[in-house]
This record gives structure tokens, sequence and C-alpha cells, in this order.
DNA sequence: TAGTGGTCTAGACCACATA
DNA sequence: ATGTGGTCTAGACCACTAG
């Protein structure tokens, strides 16, 4: 009898799912405030209270910033915080610092199945293709392949790359406009294909810890499936239960 | 209000301590109600909106699952939505389903310098070493040592555990009373040894996915040291970012 | 119908940053 | 001094569950 179910949203979601779109739009840049939890209220239409839980979601989500005396900010890639949460590999007695990218080469190329499907596109659709290894110190211990849409990364070259200089994920959300903001990783343990061990310097044969990462930009879209091996002699990937 | 300037703490964690305390001290039971959200704020002597928001904290970390209507439960690893959480092999293509416990022994030994720092011991005291394998239909899948604090697993045996159905902690948080509530893995890909090979029945030299798991209790003090070897050639470990 | 958690609001006050 | 977010409270009403 009763077929009509309720699609009832709280108020403080749907407040949360235009914040979202307003953050989509780019209507604040990475890194910049947002208006007072006051002055979205009034915008919205909505107590102060339910603008307050629709901004909590979006912290926790770590797509928001928050800072008290001082605002709300747009989180950023290129803050220190950031740094770590997409690469988990960690030194096994060391502490953790920053690696150095080395560019190994751009292309672009048709996705075909399996990317296409990744990353939600026609199979006919070009992709953008980096390569890259990142050294600690004098020793390699990723490589990794990324694969991302070509329509969203158009002017993306190896000079472009080599310039910069701070994480990707950085010269994405600025010159791009695509911001990632979190992702699935499947991991396993493999035996080095020999061109690979050859580029991370270690015997032929290793075992490698092989990573499929597929990141996702704002409403969970796809925007870049990564392929990586990494070096684990000296380092683990970190996880939490 | 209690306030101390030099270790302020706003009243929700406080509160949230507190019933930490009580979980911690078995005051409810695994899968139990506790007290309604008037009767808490009664009892701690603070608005409903304070107990709701420690309560919520709790909520998040899993330590307890709310149900509209019915009432606040503490989490159990009995539940069906808990299984999967702190095992992350996943089959590569077919749906996940429950893995099936061999035990191969259950032996006291002294800790030893690792296990007692990973367990916070001394390394004279006693531990007690569970081995198993877990299979997937007529496949073995995972090779794992379990090492637990000896003075919380008083009389657990090789009996008591192939007697049990189900999983292995909830085990321990009726049995034993000591509930996991979370964790780290640190992960790296290695060449298994031969022995681990054979009794996974893989290729000698293949590569396994090495798991280094702490698992913590309540104020996370640490009571399992797990090292597994995973087989990856069907399956993959799942990680969110 | 009674009791639970879920949502929403309004207002007061505190802590922090900046000018 | 002002404006921001952070905490705490009180109360109203809604949605869900069970007897």
């Amino acid at each position: 009898m009763n077929m009509e179910k309720t699609v009832f949203q709280p108020l403080y979601r749907q407040t949360e799912v235009l914040l979202t779109q307003a953050l989509k739009a780019g209507e604040w840049p990475p890194g910049g405030l947002i208006p007072s939890e006051q002055e979205l209220a009034l915008r919205f239409g909505v107590s102060q209270g339910t603008i307050r839980k629709a901004i909590e979601s979006l912290r926790a989500d770590k797509l928001l910033v928050r800072r008290q005396g001082r605002g709300t900010y747009v989180a950023s890639h290129r803050e220190e915080a950031a740094q770590f949460r997409f690469l988990k590999l960690r030194p096994d007695e060391r502490p953790p610092h920053a690696l150095r990218s080395e560019f190994l080469d751009c292309t672009r190329l048709k996705a075909g199945q399996d990317l296409a499907r990744a990353l939600d596109l026609q199979a006919s659709a070009v992709i953008v293709r980096v390569r890259r290894l990142l050294w600690e110190r004098e020793q390699p211990v990723v490589y990794e392949e990324i694969n991302l849409p070509g329509h969203r990364f158009k002017g993306l070259s190896a000079e472009r790359l080599s310039a910069y200089q701070g994480p990707l994920y950085g010269l994405f959300e600025s010159e791009f406009g695509v911001r990632m903001v979190g992702g699935e990783e499947k991991l396993k343990a493999v035996i080095g294909p020999p061109e690979i061990c050859q580029a991370l310097r270690v015997p032929a044969g290793s075992p490698l810890l092989y990573v499929d990462r597929v990141t996702v930009s704002y409403d969970q879209a796809p925007v870049e499936a990564r392929r990586a091996h990494y070096v684990t002699r000296e380092h683990h990937y970190a996880a939490r239960l």
C-alpha cells in the first residue's frame, strides 16, 4: 500500500550538499577562507547550529579546515598536514620525510578498457600518463604510473611537471582546478618486472609492493588511476584499522 | 564546572572518558544496551546535548552503536557489520565471504625483546602464541601467528579455539573480557619463507604480503601482536585514503 | 502509547586571533 | 575591541521501535 517512501534528508545534509557544490564550482579557492557561520546561515536560511553540523561533516572528510578565531578554510594539498595522507610508505626506523620526484615521461594515449572503467571514460578517450620515480636520498623507493583524464589536464607536460615544486596534487589543484579528496588502494605482493626492478636499483626478481589507486574528487568522481611499485626492504605501508 | 586552566578538557571529552572507563570496567556487556541519554545526563550532571556529543564520538570510534527508537549498544565483534573491519584481504573478483579457520598450535613462551616492546610487557613475561591458517574454500590464503599477553588469556588452549565458532575477537571479548577496538598494520612485500609457502600451498619463493599488526583495546593499550602472510595472487589488501 | 534516538533552533558564554 | 570558531544548555518536534 504505502509505496511512497519519504526521501527525507535532514537539513544539515542538504546544506552539506550545497556547500560541496560551491566548493566543486570553485567559489572559494583551495587554501581560501569561506564565509563565517553567520553569513552561511543567512545565505542558506538555516540556523547557525545546522550550518555548524554541515561544516563539521566536511571537516571530518578533510574538505575544510577550521581554525578557532580565524575562520574556516578550503583544505589544500599545499599545506604541511596533508603531505602524508596519500602516500602511506614510511621508513621502518627513521622518521618520514618528503621524497624527491624524478619525472620519466609524460605521454598521451587512448584509455583502453581497464583504465576507461576505472576513470569512468569511453575506451577511446584520451588520457595523460605520467611516469616517475620517488627518491629518498640516493635510493629510489617508488616507481609509479599516473593516468589522468586528458580533457581535465589539457596543458600537462613533462616540462610543466619538472618546473613545479611541491606535491603533485598541489599542482593539480592550483593549475587544473582538480582537487583530490579521497581514494581507495588495492595492494598486492608481486615479483617486480625486470624493467621496474632496474629503475628502482633492486635485484631482478625482488618482491615489491604493488599499489593500485583510484583517486576521487568531489562527489566521488574518479579522476586518477595510479599504479605503483614500492620497495619495502627498509620501508613499510602503514594502515589503520 | 571544574575547568583547570592547564589541563582544560571540554565537558563532553571528560564525559567521553568516564563512559570509556565504564566500558572498560565491563559495566555493560558487549552487545548490551547502555542507559538512555536522559539517564546518563542525570548521572554525569551534564545536559543531554553534552552526553550526545560524547556518545557520538564513541560511535565514530566504533565503540558504541546507536539505533533509533531502540537505544545505544556496546559494539560487539559478533555482529555482522564488524566482520571485515580487521581483515582487509578481499578477493579480486568475487564478493568477499567469511574464511574458515584452521588452528595449527597454541603455545606459551617468554615474550622476548621485540614482542615485549610491542605489547608493553617485560621481556620475561609469558605470552600465548596461536598459529593458524585461514582458508577460502579449498585454498589457504592467510598464515598467521597471534601473540597475546599470557596474563589476560589464562585458559586459552587449542581445544577451546577449535571448539569456538565465529570470529576470534568475538571469543576474546566474551570469554576473556578483552575487546579489540583498533589497531595499526605495517605491510611489506616479501619472498615467503619455505615453511610458510608450504603451509599456504604456493610455490617456494612466491611473493607474499607480510602484515605486522598491533591491536589495541580501550585507552589504546596494546593487547595483540600479530604477524601474518597473505597470498595475494587472487586477492588484494583494501585500504582507504 | 511510551520511550528512544535524530533533528533543529536560539541564546549565552568561552577561547583564540587579529587589528 | 571585534569577529571568529568552540562549548554548553534548554526545549521543541520528528522518526523509529516495541509493547
